[in-house]
DNA sequence: CTGACTGCAAAAGCTTTGCAGAGCC
DNA sequence: GGCTCTGCAAAGCTTTTGCAGTCAG
């Protein structure tokens, strides 16, 4: 096991889908319930490494801060500019050619995420 | 005109091209060459506007400063996770299905930006 | 004992904001 | 005068880091 008691505890969290992708802050706000002396920086380090791991995704909020994701399977993200609420779709949305990009620009890619921006149906009822 | 000299300024510098996918920062240093009494805040604030306006572009750098590009049409950037250097790929790589994708999520689809992430040409030979 | 993990507080970015002074029409 | 724009400095926010203490094996 290489999973200390926090770290299990904050995959655990994620994976239960409670949180619908949750800020850093977020996270801690409900870790804390339970483990009340936990710190902010070690739910930052944990989630890193989660990250890093591949148990959970890190995604890109444009203009917000970092949000993270319990679903590693590929799929893609809207984001409400007014709210910030964050909707996934299927990555069937979405086509990469990724070799033809390789070779276009010389990268060896990771990682491939796609972001839209724009009103959800809440935020667009209530500004009408 | 609704632009300032100073608006103008960094726009032209923008267009210019001479400088690639630069951060505000980048944006400032060159400015401040001409224009030595400029401010970092008002560059900013500049560049903000210019991209509320749809002058220029506003890209994420997942985990460094924001960058900005003076390429208005479709496209699409790979990032260097090492050195930060950011390319350029055109969006016919990539395709969305966006009125797939509003009517999955619900969501009133404003723009839509795709980001990978990988290691360059440059830095994959340097750290082989 | 050793190494990994943690809390705390401080630091480190990057970006925005308040305010008063300039400049322009 | 009224408007926008600017520089400066300060604050703000998110995220990371140093360090010493703690825990587990």
């Amino acid at each position: 096991m290489n999973y200390s008691a926090q770290r299990e505890a904050i995959l655990t969290l994620m994976q239960s889908g409670r949180l619908d992708h949750p800020t850093a802050d977020a996270v801690f706000a409900q870790m804390r319930r339970r483990h009340p002396r936990i710190s902010l920086a070690t739910v930052y380090r944990n989630l890193n490494l989660l990250a890093e791991n591949g148990d959970i995704l890190k995604i890109e909020a444009h203009g917000g801060p970092e949000r993270f994701d319990h679903q590693t399977h590929a799929h893609a993200h809207a984001v409400c500019k007014i709210c910030g609420m964050t909707a996934d779709f299927s990555a069937q949305y979405v086509n990469f050619r990724l070799t033809a990009i390789a070779r276009a620009t010389g990268f060896k890619i990771d990682s491939a995420q796609t972001v839209l921006r724009g009103i959800c149906g809440a935020c667009a009822e209530k500004s009408s």
